[in-house]
DNA sequence: GATGAAATTGAATTTCAATTTCAATATTGA
DNA sequence: TCAATATTGAAATTGAAATTCAATTTCATC
């Protein structure tokens, strides 16, 4: 479990170990990723209901700052956490329509910045490549829809 | 001047050409780019003091919705916007030390990123490409500094 | 040029997520 | 166990974005 993981960063920073923080990194790394706070306190909340939103926003942060969360900031604004231990470096597929956001890693885009990036004599730190539109599903729907009318 | 064509496209919408839209319109579009609303704001408020900052973040985004401007949003979470008729499409470099954003186009990114969303059956409507890291500027300072000490 | 319906302005307010405060409580090492 | 230190969680605060509403301006029509 990652628990380890957590307790033995956790005491590296001279933080402590609590029973919420714990009870937290167990939802949140079994969670299916990309959810906002609210997402992730209700999910905490139908278990243990008397862990404060404060709580968790807090020990998200912690996370990210451990390295077992990362944080994404999508168009619409919203802060999104998902657990770090997925696939170490990926990008983003965002429906439209119905939200949904689908991770794609691709090799020749790592390469392709790495060339932007000598180009301006610029010296990467991390990237961000998000592609915005209709996913399958929405698709198909739609064009039903308009078989329908 | 960009004007004409702004009074062309806000009859068109049925909307009215004020003398507080002109004067936004004109220092917006020959300001630099990639600035906040509190920095758009602050440029207006120099010119013109009378212009209140809800009529900048309504005329900033009626711009945008006219196509006259373009929002982004960028790792930080703060708005900016520039000036749409910059370069179609670009993406960008941000210096994470001094903040400076830099414009880059890349034909091979485009095609890239058809590949991806053709394998996971995607309707592209636009995409996002940022590279965050240090600009050369900055990261000449760093090395002078680093002598220096 | 005058008129009035409709749109716009701008100060103030509201919204809402993110963040901080602080007194009560829990954790950890000795 | 104890004390030092960190954490909790309700409530308050912040700050950007968005809305409200009375006063004002625009513009098509006369």
């Amino acid at each position: 479990m990652e628990t380890d993981l957590f307790k033995t960063r956790i005491s590296e920073e001279g933080l402590k170990a609590t029973k919420q923080r714990e009870e937290i990194l167990n939802i949140f790394m079994t969670s299916s990723g990309h959810q906002n706070l609210a997402q992730i306190y209700a999910q905490v909340a139908k278990i243990n209901p008397k862990i404060g939103y404060t709580t968790v926003y807090r020990t998200l942060k912690l996370l990210t700052h451990l390295g077992l969360a990362t944080q994404r900031k999508f168009a619409d604004g919203e802060t999104r956490y998902e657990p770090a231990s997925e696939g170490s470096h990926h990008d983003h597929l965002i429906c439209l329509d119905c939200g949904k956001i689908i991770e794609f890693e691709d090799q020749t885009l790592e390469t392709l910045q790495n060339g932007i990036a000598r180009r301006h004599r610029f010296k990467i730190s991390h990237h961000r490549m998000e592609i915005y539109g209709c996913c399958e599903e929405c698709h198909r729907k739609k064009r039903m829809g308009r078989r329908k009318s």
